[in-house]
DNA sequence: AGCGGAAAATGATGCCTATCATATTCTGAG
DNA sequence: CTCAGAATATGATAGGCATCATTTTCCGCT
């Protein structure tokens, strides 16, 4: 074994890495192979060494970019939080600008969805384990209460992702409108 | 005039309605111009002939997709209908299976937001207008409560968006869960 | 009947894409 | 120091893409 026994599993994650910031930033269609193989460091044609193909690669991002999501919505700060006071603050930072501006490390719904929707089942696999996964997370902080959990989270991503699809006044509007109201917003 | 004054009007028409219902069914960017002009019954070249780019075209497809969705969820039915009672029934027409499965001729938010998001500000700008107006129309029938009527459109268009990536047992409960629960189900 | 000009079709350009077969480089083991 | 074989790089293929210059078709007017 003349590499370290984890060398091809790291250079796997980097390339996972790489392609969760640019399908949230720029979309998984719009991004070529060529263009995450650069970005991750390496040359393009040994992409097929780590991947059947680039929807292989597609259901892989997508763990990973709940997991960071997730990261960002639960823990991070918010790990005591409970009921209202959870709500409060996590979504400050979902209906923040920053959030709005930056979709390459934020939340996969409203980055993803719509094209997970239209690829093949694998990837609409992933999402719905993803999605179910962080789903459980919220509901624990709304005392068991699943449904609520789903009608925040549809809300939230809602709103961000027409945040992002219109100009900045409307934008700040819909951020406002949906944010809990009663704590000043985050910075 | 050799051909009839509203000729190319009508052909302009023609393929924007059928970039209306592709660009929503499979996506902007993965909607080729020759797909499109075949839809609509013409062959590619004669696209640029109406648009000076495909970017030019998603404009106006948006402010048509629009137009249809307000439709749906103003018209159609439900013309007289305030406040709660309007709200239970857009809510079962908007958040039903067959939105869900029909993206072709519904909500353009979920289906498009994420590319709009993405390309040149025009797009963007037309996105802010047709959403404006619609939510205009939304926050009449809430007793002028525009945030309500904001929270209202991000918590379907985050539904419907999620319920679109998910296998058909978590489609079902997200939709559910988001469905003013006061009446049962439309077919 | 046939002419003129607008609308649409044809066909070509150059670029970008996913994928894969082949070659090269690297590094731990002997 | 060399070697073996895994990890990566190179380079090619075939197809799709947006766009545009050119040609053909159409149809109301004279």
């Amino acid at each position: 074994m003349p590499y370290p026994a984890d060398h091809k599993a790291r250079t796997r994650t980097r390339i996972i890495g790489a392609a969760a910031r640019l399908f949230r930033e720029q979309g998984y269609r719009a991004t070529s192979v060529q263009r995450l193989m650069t970005a991750a460091g390496l040359t393009h044609g040994g992409f097929y060494a780590h991947f059947a193909d680039k929807t292989a690669l597609l259901a892989d991002v997508l763990d990973h970019a709940f997991a960071q999501a997730r990261a960002n919505l639960l823990h991070r700060g918010l790990d005591d939080l409970r009921g209202p006071a959870w709500i409060t603050r996590a979504g400050r930072r979902y209906l923040s600008r920053a959030h709005r501006d930056a979709p390459l490390e934020g939340c996969a719904i409203p980055a993803l969805a719509a094209e997970v929707a239209r690829e093949d089942p694998n990837a609409r696999a992933a999402f719905s384990r993803a999605l179910d996964e962080t789903l459980r997370g919220i509901t624990e902080r709304l005392d068991g209460d699943r449904p609520a959990a789903i009608r925040l989270l549809a809300t939230w991503s809602g709103a961000l992702a027409m945040a992002r699809a219109v100009d900045d006044a409307l934008a700040d509007e819909i951020l406002a409108a949906c944010r809990p109201a009663e704590l000043p917003v985050e910075p």
